[in-house]
DNA sequence: GCCATTCGTCGAAGCGCTTCGACTTTGATA
DNA sequence: TATCAAAGTCGAAGCGCTTCGACGAATGGC
């Protein structure tokens, strides 16, 4: 292994020349600069990431949590992490992975000075995982929005907005039955955060404009969505627009309509609440408001390291919803 | 934050016996122990990472380079990272997360000894990170199979038994003309190590039990599954076997066969190469051959951990395919 | 009853890096 | 020309941990 002692030697320096070399937290002159980044590149030197961690007190790396679990979509997730992973490098750190059922994984890592930073994916209303979050020295960004975000910072798609919009964009088009077709029970019934804000939105609408409008979990199999579309038809049978915030279960959904007989768009309006790609790959391609998931997670990288640099208090960022009509 | 140092004090003994207490690396009389852990239960003691990585050359940490790219099935790519995180826990290794367009991570983490060992997933033909893996002191253990394994520890589906097998399946159950639906073009383009299996075990077959089968690329949005259908029926008319290895485009396979007024199982057998739980969730139950992505995951990481260990010699797994009928 | 082991513990060295004075040199200022 | 500040560099002190060698005490064999 070669070492900073190894690069000064090989410069004609002293190892801390070659450290500030590195950092630029002093000034070093130019004939020197170029003999240090010379013997660098000639031994190929990379410093040993714990003996920095244990020097400056900063390992570089943030830690993600992540949930892989049951009910989410893998697709949403993944563009989350994407967003998150190459942000964090562009900023020169790495990503840490942690995974939603080992909780004390946030402890281990934050306690044990694994990472400087933590990030949060797929936060529920009451998340138990908060007040462990709190007792950190670490700065944390949840994405989602618990009921409480005192203290912690938040970003996340306007889920409420969202639903809003959604709902409006089936009113404004004339429909007055509308029904949401939301995630898997197991989700809904964690109070994962932007299960229930979609929620609050749609019914903040249909309360506005006087709508009938349904709200029904939904499965992600073929099944499931037969008897979601079929149960909200049945209460509603003239239901004739749909917000579906499943991305998984979107195929099944239209498919269930088209077995039904009902066309999109001629019988039925269909809106998604999905990554826009996702919305696109449908059999038809779906008007559908955008999770951005690659933005967020790129802002909750900009939001923990701001914090980490400036010590910046906390605050949430919600990102207005976009719908895009395409049917 | 609490040192060792602290842990030693409070429980009145040196920091070595705190550290041996720990590693269990020497012999520690029972009442000596009870105090150390009473000690660092009292004071929730976590040993500080950096320093044990720089004092150790350990971190506990494995890398994992995750193909974050066009063409590849998330929720593939899921299951692998599941079965690796779950099974890195278990050992006490964390999980550090590299996608693969950071070809310099390998580098950067290994050279900077943030891992012990890394696990490489996505593997193609000729990958071009294969020199820079042999060329680490960390154990590698690639997902997927390279040209020339020498030296490189791998482990995977048996894709090319897969591809006997599907085939196999096929031709038992009458059917003369079949076909493979492969991966997106691109994947097949980069000569991504499972894709290229697949059609080397469909095509053996093929001439072994001398078959009409065509071999078709796919793409993973509607569109591209309507004109590899089409494709492979206009040359081939009589085709009433698919092997299908795209887990994206299996339903709008589907749906095109619907289209095309073509049932399943009446008219056609579809065969998926996918994992269990996306075979199950289509509109039909499909037979289906599993790529058990979690275990494979898992059987990567005791690899890689069992290198680590005990300097063994580098080896290649290929897991045998096992196909469930259910049409 | 003596020597050789084994057991349990400690002290100290060192892992590779950052950072804080402090020192020397240079250039500008009065 | 004398004085001071700034620029550039170095040495040394840690950061918190592991691990090696050493040492006293207890144990066993003869």
């Amino acid at each position: 292994m070669t070492t900073i002692e190894d690069v000064a030697k090989a410069a004609g320096v002293s190892a801390s020349t070659v450290s500030y070399v590195l950092s630029g937290k002093r000034s070093i002159s130019a004939p020197t600069r170029k003999r240090v980044e010379q013997a660098i590149a000639d031994l190929s030197y990379r410093p040993h990431a714990g003996a920095r961690a244990l020097a400056s007190s900063r390992t570089n790396v943030i830690g993600l949590m992540v949930p892989l679990r049951a009910g989410v979509d893998v697709s949403v997730v993944m563009q989350f992490v994407t967003g998150v992973v190459t942000h964090a490098r562009q900023a020169d750190h790495d990503v840490l992975l942690l995974t939603q059922d080992d909780a004390g994984g946030l402890e281990r890592v934050a306690a044990g000075s694994m990472v400087d930073a933590i990030i949060v994916m797929d936060v529920e209303a009451d998340d138990p995982r908060i007040p462990i979050l709190r007792g950190l020295r670490q700065p944390t960004v949840l994405i989602g929005l618990p009921r409480d975000p005192a203290g912690l910072s938040c970003v996340d798609l306007d889920f409420e907005a969202a639903g809003r919009l959604g709902a409006a964009h089936l009113a404004g088009a004339g429909h007055r039955e509308i029904a949401l077709l939301g995630p898997p029970p197991e989700v809904m019934a964690r109070h994962t955060s932007y299960a229930d804000r979609v929620i609050r939105g749609f019914r903040h609408t249909r309360a506005e404009r006087s709508l009938a409008a349904e709200v029904e979990a939904c499965e992600t199999t073929p099944d499931g969505a037969r008897r979601a579309v079929d149960a909200v038809l049945g209460r509603a049978p003239g239901t004739t627009g749909f917000l579906v915030h499943n991305e998984r279960a979107l195929p099944h959904v239209l498919g269930r309509l088209a077995e039904r007989g009902l066309r999109v768009p001629e019988d039925v309006s269909v809106v998604a609440l999905c990554p826009t790609a996702v919305a696109m790959a449908q059999s038809v391609p779906l008007t559908s408001i955008d999770i951005p998931g690659e933005v967020i997670g790129g802002v909750a990288v900009d939001m923990v390291l701001s914090r980490l640099e400036s010590k910046q208090p906390a605050e949430s960022r919600l990102l207005a919803p976009v719908l895009t009509a395409r049917d």
